[in-house]
This record gives C-alpha cells, sequence and structure tokens, in this order.
DNA sequence: CGGGGGATCACACCTATGTATAGTCGTGGC
DNA sequence: GCCACGACTATACATAGGTGTGATCCCCCG
C-alpha cells in the first residue's frame, strides 16, 4: 500500500501555544524550545484561525480563557473547519466538568495551571505523536481520494457498484448498458486506481467509502 | 449482513452501581428506577468482579474512592479481563488530573459529588447507548469468529490467502498443492462463511483480523 | 476393523472476467 | 469544422473461477 512520493512524516513538529498572558506564551516557548521543539505563538484564537498553517505535525496548547473565544468554543470550530490538530488544554480556573468536557470533545490532555514542566512535555510530546499518525492515514485518505477523482462519473459508478460484489452483466443491468462496457468501465478503475487486483478494489472501495460520505453526501 | 438469529440488543438495560457507602447506592437506585432503569449495587469492586454479570446492555457507575480497589486500577481490570461496558466515574475528592486520567484511559463520563440528577442521568443514558452500539459489533464479530472456527485448518487457511487477492494458482503454489484443491477449499469457505460473493469474502476477511489479532496473533 | 471427515487430485463443463480491435455518438473547446 | 474525450457497443479470444463426479489416502473414533 506504500508507494512513490510520500511526504514526510517525519518533518520538525510545531507547537502551536494561544494564549493572551504574555509570559505564559514566553515560559511555553522556552520549555519547548529546551526539548528542541519549534513554536508558534498566538495571543488570541482569532490570530489563531487567521494564520494559515504550515503543513507539519504539530499540536495546539490552548487556554481555555481566551479574550475572543473559550476554548472549548475554539475546539468546536476546529472541527467545522476540518483542523484535526490535536489540542492540550490548560487553565487556571478549570474544574472537573469543564475538564470532562473538553476530553469528550477531542482535547487529548487537560493540564491545570499550574503545571510541571515536564506533564506538559508529556501531554505535547503525546499530541504530537498523535498527530503524525493522523497525518499517515488522512495522507493515504486523500491520496485514495485524489486517484479515485481522476476516474469519468461512470467509472466511479461501476467501481462502487462492482466493489459490492455484483456481477458484471448485473450492473450493466441496474445502469442499463451492455455488459461489456460495464468491463471497460471496471478495467479503466482499477487501472487509474491502481489497484493489482479485485480484492485491492473492494478495499479501496471501503475506505473511500467514510471520506465520500464526509464530502459529496 | 443482518441475519437470522439477532440477538435482541433493545433489553431492558441495567446499571451496574458500585460504591461502599450505602446511601449512594440506594440514592441512585432511587433515581435510575425513577427513570425505569434496573439496577445492581456493589459495595465493593470485588463484588462486582465476582459477580457473574447478565448479558445485557448497560454501564457501571463507579466511586473513585472504593475499599478495596481505586477507580483507575478497576478500569485497567476491566479492559484486560475483557469487559467493555462503558464506565461512569464519580469522586468526592477529584482532581482535574484524576478525571483527564480516567477519561484517557475510556471513560465515558466523570462527575464529581455532588452531582444533579440529570448530569448523572445523561451521563447513564449516554453510557448505555454507547453500549448499545459496541455490543451490535461485538456480536457481529463473534458470530462472525464462530463461522470462520467451523472452517477446516485448511480452509481457514485458503480463504486468508484468497482474501488477498492472490489466484488460486498462486494460492496453490504458496500451500504446495493443486489449483484444484484450492478451489474446492475456497468454495466450501464462501458456503461456510455464507459469503454470496468474493467482495463479501473478502470484508469478512478484514472484519476477522482484528479479532483473530486479539487472539491466536 | 469399518466408517466418517479432512485433504488431496483429475476430468469435464460452464460461467465470469479481462483485453484487444474496431466502430458509433455526442459534447465542449479551439 | 475538426479534434479530443467520454460513453457506449460488438466480436473474438484467452484466462480465471466454480461445481459435479469420482477417487485415493490418512487418521481418529467407536
Amino acid at each position: 500500500m506504500a508507494n512513490g512520493m510520500r511526504q514526510a512524516t517525519n518533518e520538525k513538529p510545531l507547537v502551536h501555544v494561544v494564549d493572551d498572558d504574555a509570559s505564559m506564551r514566553g515560559a511555553l516557548e522556552g520549555l519547548f524550545d529546551s526539548v528542541g521543539l519549534q513554536t508558534q505563538t498566538y495571543a488570541t484564537a482569532k490570530d489563531f484561525l487567521a494564520a494559515n498553517l504550515s503543513d507539519r505535525p504539530g499540536c495546539i496548547v490552548l487556554d481555555v480563557r481566551l479574550p475572543d473565544m473559550n476554548g472549548l468554543e475554539f475546539q468546536t470550530r476546529l472541527v467545522q473547519i476540518g483542523i484535526g490538530i490535536p489540542v492540550v488544554m490548560m487553565t487556571g480556573y478549570g474544574d472537573i466538568p469543564m475538564s470532562v468536557h473538553a476530553m469528550k470533545h477531542g482535547a487529548v490532555d487537560f493540564l491545570p495551571k499550574p503545571f510541571r514542566d515536564q506533564d506538559m512535555l508529556d501531554a505535547v510530546l503525546g499530541a504530537i505523536e498523535r498527530d503524525r499518525q493522523r497525518r499517515v492515514v488522512e495522507n493515504d485518505d486523500s491520496r485514495l481520494k485524489e486517484r479515485f477523482e481522476t476516474l469519468s462519473p461512470r467509472e466511479q459508478e461501476v467501481m462502487l457498484l462492482v466493489t459490492t460484489g455484483k456481477m458484471n452483466k448485473q450492473v450493466a443491468g441496474d445502469l442499463g448498458i451492455s455488459e461489456i462496457t460495464v468491463k471497460i468501465h471496471r478495467g479503466a478503475a482499477m487501472h487509474k486506481m491502481g489497484a493489482r487486483t479485485y480484492a485491492e478494489l473492494v478495499r479501496m472501495a471501503d475506505a473511500l467509502k467514510p471520506t465520500l460520505r464526509k464530502l459529496g453526501r
């Protein structure tokens, strides 16, 4: 399944720090720098959202209480706009329900201030590792979808039908075309998708379905 | 994929309450009873572990601080012995790190005491719904595995090889047998697995793989 | 020791799949 | 108007898949 131009997922990770307190930003930047992690800081959620993110693995370290938006809303926004970078939350005024809410909504960690440097590092390192995993599967999915997009509409249709297990003649019946035509579209789909066997095509179709649902319904 | 004797997943759910405080057990039992939920109570983790669980959807409501074991260890134990029932934690003495730890390890909710009745109900109802989902996929998986076990060793071997996309003759070469024999085992596998098409067999093999890894390596 | 089941194989036959060659038709761009 | 491209079709041939019949061998169980 691995092939050709694989993007380096072992690029240098980048930690995004969002906190309105300048001294905290500085302290975190120093901490991360001390273990060789690059850091980008933002004073507000808006700043972060406005920045265009470099395509690198990383995580977000976020204060729950921000001038323009609370951390929980921020999390929701990230999901909405399709940013899957893991979030480490921190707060000076949090309680258990807040932390539980954040965790339920996908935060990978939640640290009360003050925290020990080591705890923050553990959280961030874990989050970065998770991001690496996420990027690998997302990369696979998007490359698969790219290939799928190169199929003509009919070829896509035929691919999805034959991978349900239908025979060529059944697909032909469903689409109101001849079996020969189905064979051709099917062969073209195999070629363009890079599937060497029918089993591979079935697996590709299965892997594609979640991605297709997420977009075109 | 749905078939024959489907076990009722809409059986009456059962809430397991584990708390050493008798008055709390009583209060929770009353609360759950008021919305028509059956409850089973235990004073210690050991009691719960010793009980043999009825095969019904449900969840566990657990006090973190127990006489014999803390809730976090308890969670680990449940995973070890393969009990996947969702856990709702509660505590009177918890802090954020404790709640975060519990959530990271699979708790579906974490409530500080005292809690509002409605919060507990929301947590438990959510947990039960999650258990229903879990049971559906677990049921499917175990039925699949049961069918797989009815295959002879050779048939299993052939099934796993042909579902990688290998042609019959390649499988024959790999196993050092003739292509005819492969066809026969393959046909037997299709029959016994109840796969009407090769695509179905591929999907079954894929669904089977996690289960097989979990057990026989 | 007889019977059953698993595993193996051969022959025969039919269906399904895959590909090449070759051609029609319609649409959209230059 | 010509061309490229996608969709569609047919004939023909080669290969792969699937099944039935019949048969051998081995092992375990009663």
